[in-house]
RNA sequence: GACCCGGUAGCUCAGCUGGAUAGAGCAACAGUUUUCUAAACUGUCGGUCACUGGUUCGAAUCCAGUCCGGGUCACCA
């Protein structure tokens, strides 16, 4: 039991037996102390006045004194107005530390054998990833691990969109203008070979309007006109006819594609156990869609179009199935929810898919309710914003400040740049101060984009580039290294810490610290939000530094305080790790020579 | 027009199941290295928590309205 829960219950009981009142635990709330304040805990008790017909004052004075008489944990404790703030006992918090340092799994929950299905990704095909995808899959990525450290059954899925008429353009534009190159004969990564042509057929198209005239001054619009459109519309149509010279093209080039994701995914750490790919997929749903005519859910129209009438839940009518009988975005979305409810018999189907969808997703878990399927409470849309520049939304043609690729190198080359300066890993070999590069440009990306709530947009100004100091994942790292290296330097950790008595403040703050990461992970998984996590590893790390200069640790004062203060930094370095990790980021071992 | 999401220090963000004098980082300024890694630490400066009203012992937090920014309301995906 957490001590949160000790107190309360312990509130609870006390007034129990003083005014014969039983008090829900939802009412006590505790706090942590304000550091201006003495203690470590703090319970407010403005609401426990109503039952104690006392002033605050009093109440707070009495549940003081029948705290430190019964609980055996709180060696004293002070009163402001309706404030009791409790200071528990050194040998409580070094129990604590004790408990933790011997639980290897400390952090990670027992398996609760319910299983998740987390999409994430989901790019097309057409074009390379940008810095759009970048969050996605950290959020997603990181998601997944701290579902996973909260005991759920994670399966992480991809869904490529690559069949359409974005595709297509590409194609044509290839077959035109490519002269059979590749992206072995070009030297250009895979996607951005296949990106790239999809650029040069709206460039050719834009040229081509201007031969034609009375244009509506629409893009979507008048592109309809240009030879160009109609070649990647006849090349729609033939692939949906199977043509075997289109298919083969098709597979060439989203193969390029592929093995060009394949590269992106590597180098920041996205996996997927399964890919669904929508043109395996854009031809079902009529059978859910016929089971929800069966079920009386949804309606043909008298145009002949199948919609959900979504108007009682503050929605709209949706289209399901267009009237010439074909699917729309939302028919495959039921059926490929349908498809993973199959494959796995999930308990919660995670969708990692930015806001601009919140109401399409809205539509498909309300739709699939409606048909009765229980699964679909599980569906949870991890919607997310946008990144912008400070000048608004990236567009593509701003060209390469969104894009993954060079966002990552350029992150990478600054780590290299700003290491290199400080000059500390000379001894290091070419090998070893690569890695370094990259867990440390990584790690600043990373961090970057996690620390923000989802749901609030990113301003990433490229012209600034991203920090390494303060509040920032390289920052994390060298507390990690450093540590590190004092281990090194202790070899084995001494035990025997439990009967030290004179914590210092510092110290206790960072065993209070240690023992919130529990609580952390479980509420990152209950809110869908790495940022937790990520604030957290950074209170940790700050706790800890700030401990690091004001407490000697090889040079302690006796040996005894010396093994507490290893242990306490061992244990900061295990934890720093593992937050870490469930965001995705690797911790170097060293960040300097020696 | 309707609905959804944001608005906290010059900038980037925490805090939002109501609790004490609203916190960090960056930037600026001043310090700290004969002692375990200065990618660190300490201090100074910086606030009408968008605005107005309400709820109550207490509101950045909850409610209503207003303003600003973004998004959505396709037989597009």
């Amino acid at each position: 039991m957490n001590l949160e829960q000790i107190l309360k219950q312990s509130t609870a009981a006390i007034f129990k037996a003083e005014f014969g009142a039983d008090v829900s635990l939802d009412s006590v709330t505790i706090n942590i102390t304000k550091k201006e304040h003495e203690g470590e805990y703090t319970i407010v008790v403005f609401p426990l006045t109503k039952i104690s017909k006392l002033s605050p004052e009093q109440t707070a004075e009495l549940l003081g004194n029948k705290l430190q008489e019964q609980s055996g944990i709180v060696a004293k404790f002070n009163v402001i107005k309706g404030f009791l703030n409790l200071s528990l006992t050194d040998a409580y918090w070094l129990g604590r530390l004790s408990e933790i340092a011997n639980n290897k799994a400390y952090g990670t929950f027992a398996a609760n054998h319910k299983k998740v299905v987390l999409e994430y990704c989901g790019p097309n095909t057409n074009k390379p990833l940008h810095i759009g995808h970048v969050r996605n899959m950290l959020l997603g990525f990181s998601m997944s691990e701290i579902l996973t450290a909260a005991g759920y059954d994670v399966t992480k899925v991809n869904i490529y969109n690559d069949r359409g008429i974005a595709i297509c353009k590409s194609m044509v534009a290839y077959l035109r203008y490519g002269n059979n190159s590749t992206p072995q004969s070009t030297g250009i990564k895979g996607d951005h070979f296949v990106g790239d042509w999809y650029v040069r057929w709206n460039a050719e198209a834009k040229k081509e309007l201007e031969t034609i005239s009375g244009l509506k001054g629409d893009f979507d619009e008048d592109q309809k006109q240009t030879t160009l459109f109609i070649e990647a519309q006849d090349m729609l149509l033939k692939w949906e006819a199977h043509d075997a010279e289109t298919v083969a093209l098709w597979k060439k080039m989203n193969g390029w594609v592929y093995e060009g994701f394949q590269q992106t995914f590597k180098l920041i750490g996205a996996d997927f156990q399964k890919d669904y790919f929508e043109s395996e997929t854009y031809l079902l749903g009529k059978d859910i869609v016929d089971e929800g005519l069966q079920k009386n859910v949804f309606k043909k129209r008298d145009d002949g179009a199948v919609i959900v009438d979504l108007t009682p839940d503050g929605l709209d009518e949706k289209v399901l199935l267009r009237s010439d009988g074909t699917s729309v975005y939302i028919t495959q979305d039921l059926a490929t929810a349908q498809l993973r409810h199959e494959d796995f018999n999930m308990e919660k189907m995670i969708y990692v898919v930015a806001n601009e969808q919140d109401y399409h997703f809205k539509v498909l878990k309300l739709a699939l309710q409606k048909l009765g399927k229980q699964w679909a409470d599980g569906i949870y849309h991890l919607s997310y914003a946008l990144v912008e520049s400070p000048t608004g939304r990236f567009k593509s043609r701003e060209g390469k400040t969104a894009d993954a690729d060079d966002l990552i190198s350029e992150v990478l080359r600054i780590a290299e740049e700003k290491t290199k300066e400080l000059g500390k890993i000379e001894g290091f070999t070419e090998e070893e101060a690569n890695a370094l590069y990259k867990t440390i440009g990584l790690g600043a990306l990373k961090y970057f984009v996690l620390r923000v709530n989802p749901y609030k947009k990113i301003i990433f100004n490229p012209e600034e580039s991203i920090d390494f100091h303060g509040h920032t994942g390289p920052f994390v790292q060298y507390t990690h290294a450093r540590i590190k290296a004092i281990m090194r330097k202790v070899g084995e950790t001494p035990k025997g810490f439990e009967t030290l008595s004179g914590l210092g403040d510092v110290e206790r703050e960072l065993i209070i610290h240690l023992t919130e990461y529990e609580n952390t992970v479980r509420a990152a998984a209950e809110k869908y939000d790495p940022s937790e996590i990520a604030n957290y590893v950074y209170s940790l790390a700050k706790f800890y530094n700030k401990f690091y200069h004001e407490c000697p640790i090889l040079n302690a004062a006796t040996s005894e305080e010396k093994t507490f203060r290893v242990a306490l930094s061992n244990q900061t370095g295990i934890l720093i790790k593992k937050a870490m990790k469930l965001l995705g980021i690797d911790v170097p071992e060293k960040m300097e020579s020696l």
